[in-house]
DNA sequence: TATTGTTATACTCTATAACTATA
DNA sequence: TATAGTTATAGAGTATAACAATA
């Protein structure tokens, strides 16, 4: 299942992480990065390279909030971005709906949900 | 879900990978590397050291099947450490079918088996 | 020629510690 | 004193190329 997500992100040149920053960004304008490490799960380390190479490519702008911190937003080219990879996770959603029987599809869901955190 | 996993087998100093390994020497003892290898998709560069650590802990034999290959077999402390590790694994899948109401457990495993490699 | 196992290497992901500059 | 972001570093997983020994 992750490795159909991840080859369908690779066509847009974005790993996993790259995809859920851009439209985490593009959901909430002015997010830090270190609130985007709580919603990740990801580091403080380790988030420095990840928004450096989307700045690099012209995706992502930072402005100063306060002295620390610095708020994300998109361009218009992450904004494009973001959008085409958001329709690659539903492709991939849908696809993997697409290999359940129709009669059992409306449990995968709550079955899911059921094991999800906890 | 595979945190859990992680978890429950690093209690005795194995990696998911390793515990795999153990069980399936276990299973079939006399494997080769290369065998072990295409089983669970490794590559044979990165099975060496993983090998390695194996015999190093005690955990596995190696004897020379031909010139070029080496039958796999575990040790008593290896075969020991494959059964827990395999009861861990059980564990592990009990936990999660626990989180799933009663009614609904019995739609889980066909569900995953349509998605599983297809 | 092909296969087994090895070595060397590189890239990614992840984790920790320490630093700066701000609050 | 705590927080945001950075740098440096280390461990683990994974990928390729090349080699020696053997089939």
């Amino acid at each position: 299942m992750r490795a159909d997500l991840a080859r369908r992100l690779g066509d847009l040149d974005l790993r996993t992480t790259d995809a859920s920053i851009l439209v985490l960004v593009g959901a909430n304008p002015g997010i830090t990065q270190s609130y985007l490490c709580k919603m990740l799960e990801i580091q403080r380390a380790n988030m420095t390279p990840l928004i450096a190479r989307l700045d690099v490519r012209g995706l992502i702008v930072r402005a100063v909030a306060d002295g620390r911190s610095q708020g994300l937003a998109l361009t218009d080219a992450g904004s494009d971005l973001a959008a085409t990879a958001l329709s690659a996770m539903y492709a991939h959603e849908e696809y993997l709906l697409s290999l359940i029987p129709d009669e059992q599809r409306p449990h995968i869901m709550p079955l899911l949900s059921s094991i999800w955190r906890e």
